[in-house]
DNA sequence: CCCAACTGTTGAGAAAGTCAATCATTCCGT
DNA sequence: ACGGAATGATTGACTTTCTCAACAGTTGGG
């Protein structure tokens, strides 16, 4: 004994227990997608909270405010305030809805729009580098897959 | 009646651009999984960061510090302190690498480990929980392409 | 032998998350 | 139609997590 017997690892957590831990997964590849991504935005001054923002209120949902805390899993304070700098920047508008008055919709000025053209390139870019190791088809299961962890019940 | 036109959306955003973003899939799901996580975890006053160190530390691998922070992705200091309440609870202990004076290995007692088997108990059942809507083989594909994404250049 | 690099630690400040309270509005049962 | 319960947005306080810079002790290479 002594010898080999504690060689088990100079980098050896890569063999440990976590490395099958689909949970412990996520949070790696979740902290290395949100780096790039944060780092890709910046040149836009956008982190990923506010892109997702921008790029929800730039289709065709007119999403409320709750609306986007749910979807995002973010407490509706924490909608106020990615609205409220988004809105002070002139990216985003809150409207009044008509079916509900106490109900705010926010939706992307043409500056919003435009701002987010340019920095979906960037996204797309980064999420590109991040995934460089998958083959196109894997991206596409992966995409599959997730769907049905982050949206359960389909 | 009005019509269809604005039918696009009451749960709209299911649609939008960002279902096809796996750095948001990625988001939201690591994010449910984490709830979930730390939710099941909380009966044995744990959270998924110390589990994790708990975990990495009751194998054969005897981490220092450094690397614990790495495989985590999380800031040296953040890992000091992961350590200490752990190290204050008795579940951990940091001993001297004696191969160079600078590093603390961190190794689990037997209480830690004896914890982490509880634990790892209330982990997998809200695993399971989580990914419920997977089968088996689509969870170890899930698995082996984010070990890819989380463990670039292998 | 020195100097650059590295480990763990501390501390401060920014950012993110959590939670309760409030106001206006809407919804629902009666 | 009324009144109470529930909902959307907002505010503010508070905790947790993140990020950085500085520092002491140690290592390693030129």
């Amino acid at each position: 004994m002594t010898d080999t017997a504690d060689t088990i690892a100079p980098e050896g957590l890569r063999a440990s227990a976590l490395t099958d831990d689909v949970s412990f997964l996520l949070a790696r590849a979740n902290a290395i997608a949100l780096a790039a991504g944060n780092a890709a935005l910046a040149e836009h001054a956008l982190k990923a909270r506010s892109y997702s923002v921008l790029v929800l209120t730039s289709g065709e949902a007119r999403p409320s405010q709750r609306e986007l805390a749910e979807f995002l899993r973010l407490d509706p304070s924490q909608v106020v305030s990615l609205v409220d700098e988004l809105q002070s920047r002139g990216l985003v508008e809150r409207k009044p809805d008509p079916a509900d008055r106490r109900a705010n919709v926010v939706v992307a000025t043409d500056a919003g729009r435009a701002l987010v053209g340019q920095a979906r390139e960037s996204a797309r870019a980064a999420e590109e580098r991040v995934h460089a190791d998958l083959s196109e088809s894997e991206r596409a299961t992966l995409a599959t897959l997730l769907r049905t962890v982050a949206f359960p019940s389909d």
